[in-house]
DNA sequence: CGTGCCGGGAG
DNA sequence: CTCCCGGCACG
């Protein structure tokens, strides 16, 4: 259940689609003058799980042990008014601006926590099956570092059979394309946070199979 | 094979 | 503009 927050509406949706287009139709401008806000209308409404639960405020934070459930909070009136935005540590759990945390309060934030490992790892796509196995030839990269990580060492001389083939190493990769390309932004998008049977509640973007932007990289 | 998302399509 | 999907890259 989503319930309107604005000052004299308070419909109550089931659906997000359902409570944002009614936000933007009813309240926001729907089209004509006024408003060129962010995507997030999100911030105009709140859930509410059965009974009423107004009061956009004081979430609190009670049981520290379990309440799997999650709710999603919102602000509303954006009118002309001193908003502090370093509300970071305060008693509100999430911030109120453009980008919508998902407000767990056990998510996890920490950006860059790795990226430290130099790796020497040639590049190199290693399923190349085309007629000769590039890959396999592990020995014959002029590696600087030799690194030694702390497991994926040993027990790598596969092959029951010893020597039996002739040279056969190609002489250049195909293609060396690693970094050019998005390898891939590692964090939970809305997706995997909200799963597949809980489609209305990613971003928009997320539903539309775009570039999220509420778990952005 | 699941996931993220570009490019393309419909209304 | 909003909404969605085919398909591909990447893990
Ligand atoms: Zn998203």
């Amino acid at each position: 259940m989503y319930k309107c927050l604005w000052p004299n509406c308070g419909k109550v949706l089931r659906s997000i689609v359902g409570i944002k287009r009614h936000i933007k139709t009813q309240h926001l401008g729907d089209g004509t003058d006024s408003d060129q806000r962010r995507r997030e209308e999100d911030f105009y409404y709140t859930e509410v799980q059965v009974k009423e639960e107004a009061a956009p405020e004081s979430a609190t934070s009670p049981t520290f042990g379990s309440s799997p459930i999650v709710i999603q909070q919102a602000l509303a009136k954006p009118e002309a008014l001193a908003l502090d935005q370093a509300t970071l540590e305060s008693h509100l759990p999430n911030s109120a601006l453009s980008q919508s945390a998902p407000s767990s309060f056990w998510h996890i934030q920490a950006d860059h926590a790795y990226q430290a490992l130099p790796s020497i790892q040639i590049p190199v796509s290693p399923h190349i099956f085309t007629s000769i196995s590039w890959a396999a030839a592990t020995s014959t990269i002029p590696s600087l570092s030799p690194v030694r990580s702390r497991s994926l060492s040993f027990s790598e001389h596969q092959q029951p059979t010893p020597m039996l083939k002739s040279h056969l190493i190609v002489a250049s990769p195909p293609r060396a394309p690693s970094g050019t390309r998005k390898v891939r932004g590692e964090a939970k998008k809305c997706r995997k946070v909200y799963g597949i049977e809980h489609r209305d509640q990613w971003c928009t973007a997320c539903r539309w199979k775009k570039a999220c932007q509420r778990f952005l990289d």
